[in-house]
DNA sequence: GTTGGCACTCGAAGGCATAGAGTGCTAATT
DNA sequence: AATTAGCACTCTATGCCTTCGAGTGCCAAC
């Protein structure tokens, strides 16, 4: 889209006045507001144009404007520009996003929090993808007949367990030796290179008989699937019914109950991501406004998310679900803030 | 409270009419829906010594009655009798509550969601109270230099893990060596024996030089005394923004914006069940009704819960925050439904 | 103890006038 | 050709008034 200066300027002013004063702006107030240099007459003539290329629209005939979808899509796009956060807001951030912990979930949570609290909107994180990360150790324990634990350990320095039934028969000294041939032909393998026969061939070298190895492969390799399945961090959902974008219930309760599923807000995380590398799109957000968000009852809202990076290859996602009409900038900041705070302290667990 | 038949009758017409028309219930209406063998004026003064008795009471002065907090509690203690659910709602649980999981953890989330769908209020359950579970296994495994996995199977069927810190230089030897040790002495005591003196007690019989010794042994410690800290599983929060009774966005802010604050409810949870046992209360219910609930904002609410056991010892709470405004026989009998489900589920996991 | 009757109260809903902010258009000005 | 002043018009929000109806308390009669 090419506008004028003057056009950008104007843009720009409504979008900011909008954001701050949550009220349809005017061309009058648009005049009292900013130093235009010219009459309120002329700037109605501007916004008609703008109103003409679809970037701001009327609530109604005699109502001020406010920006469009695709008004706030400009004003990301070309016309904001991004500053650093305050030293004190920075502190502030750091003070909040505890390092102690032991495990890098309670440090994904941590984060989710912060930024939720810092931004005042919902936050969300996604846990680490981690197809790409590799076993570095996996264990078989017995619990009692019946019943196993699978402890994996992984190259992202993540943990996971999951407790599986085995055939009730199945001896200690058989499990460890199940657990040993598998560990030790797994061991380095990238998640998404296991497959059920990588497992099944692994335990073929002990001497358990048939069946029963089947079923204790199956059950581990079902834990190593579990392993990298996605989990997400939703925070905050109640501080959207502060804001007057969701002062209608209908809409409050519209939003509320579509990040109530939140395997459904999984799913679309993922979807923008997914479609982010095939876009090749190296920028570190990704950001949807309003209708571009493909989930009901979120038009009046804007995803705003981050890659955070655990090791090179293993990644996710931290961001922000807001009103549209957000500080942009200041939200962005915020993200990416918290992001790289987030990257800092992960290298602890690598 | 004594109170002659036709006042009971009174007071439970009304309830019933409140609750299902969220009108408040005048003299004639009454009559109208009720086969009450009297005059609306004689209603109005038996009304008006309810009032007095400070059971009911008038929004305004022109206006009909609705129970007082005091009123519901009459209704639920004397009043209401409760039904089985029928032979379809029963079925209907049934299916939702699946039995295929393999952790005590995901069978109580799933319950928890069940009794959310069911009743269309905000469920709610606690994490087992494991304190008088006893360990069954406890291993210390290596994962890296400087981190270890403790792992716990508790008498409950449960599976506890955490990741702790060790020092770097300690061997893979010399921590089965204090593994094998610790759970050779603590395998049988219940968790609420086991202090820091007894863990350490019980690494002494090793010849891991006593620094080092010691702060794997507070690390162990530490992991077996998170086992039994308390989650909460709240869901469907969502849900109260539909209720008419939440229907002013205040009040609905204020109510999700106290749930959002999990440990605060779990907390309560908690001291509403010590208040119980103390009072040698042998009733498998409690319930707070609105003022009666020290929580802000749920003044409106009502906080219904019961009692699982997952062994004779080892027990915790399920049950479902609505409106005060609802239909407490039914929801009573859904959330009773539901905790025998689940306790028979949970027969398999012991 | 019960009832019919009646005056009174109060909120909800609808109608109506007004004020105010904003718009688009036109004709004049630079 | 761009800008501006001016003006008629539009639409919402607000406040005020009235009406309507459901409900109440109380009194006198049954």
């Amino acid at each position: 889209m090419q506008l004028d200066n003057r056009k950008k300027e104007v843009l720009h002013a409504i979008v900011d006045d909008y954001v701050s004063t949550n009220e349809p702006v005017g061309s009058k107030s648009l005049i009292e507001r900013h130093n235009f240099q010219v009459s309120s007459a002329t700037l109605r003539n501007e916004m008609a144009e703008l109103e003409h290329l679809g970037l701001i629209e009327k609530p109604h005939t005699s109502a001020g404007r406010i920006p469009s979808d695709k008004g706030y899509r400009e004003y990301v796009n070309s016309l904001m520009t991004i500053e650093e956060l305050s030293p004190m807001e920075q502190l502030e951030i750091e003070k909040r996003i505890d390092s102690s912990v032991d495990e890098v979930t309670d440090l994904i949570k941590n984060a989710t929090h912060t930024l939720s609290e810092t931004t005042g909107f919902v936050s969300l994180a996604m846990s680490p993808r981690l197809k790409k990360s590799f076993l570095k150790q996996l264990k078989i324990l017995m619990i009692e007949p019946g019943k196993a634990l699978v402890v994996m350990v992984l190259s992202a320095g993540v943990v996971k367990d999951k407790v599986v039934r085995i055939p009730n028969f199945l001896s200690d000294e058989q499990i460890m030796k199940i657990s040993g041939a598998v560990e030790k032909s797994l061991t380095g393998k990238p998640l998404d290179e296991i497959t059920l026969v990588t497992v099944e061939t692994a335990g073929k070298s002990t001497d358990v008989p048939e069946p029963l190895l089947k079923q204790v492969l199956y059950e581990a390799y079902a834990a190593i699937k579990q392993a990298d399945e996605l989990n997400i961090f939703l925070e905050g959902e109640h501080r959207m019914l502060g804001l007057p974008d969701f002062s209608s219930l209908g809409r409050a309760r519209d939003l509320l109950g579509t990040l109530s599923d939140s395997g459904m807000v999984a799913g679309y995380v993922n979807e923008m991501e997914n479609a982010a590398k095939e876009q090749g799109n190296d920028d570190s957000f990704m950001i949807r406004i309003g209708q571009e968000i493909a989930l009901e009852g979120l038009d009046d809202c804007s995803f705003i998310t981050a890659t955070y990076n655990l090791t090179d290859s293993v990644s996710g996602n931290i961001g922000v679900i807001g009103p549209k009409r957000m500080l942009y900038s200041k939200v962005i900041s915020q993200i990416d803030f918290v992001k790289k705070k987030l990257n800092k302290e992960m290298q602890k667990f690598t």
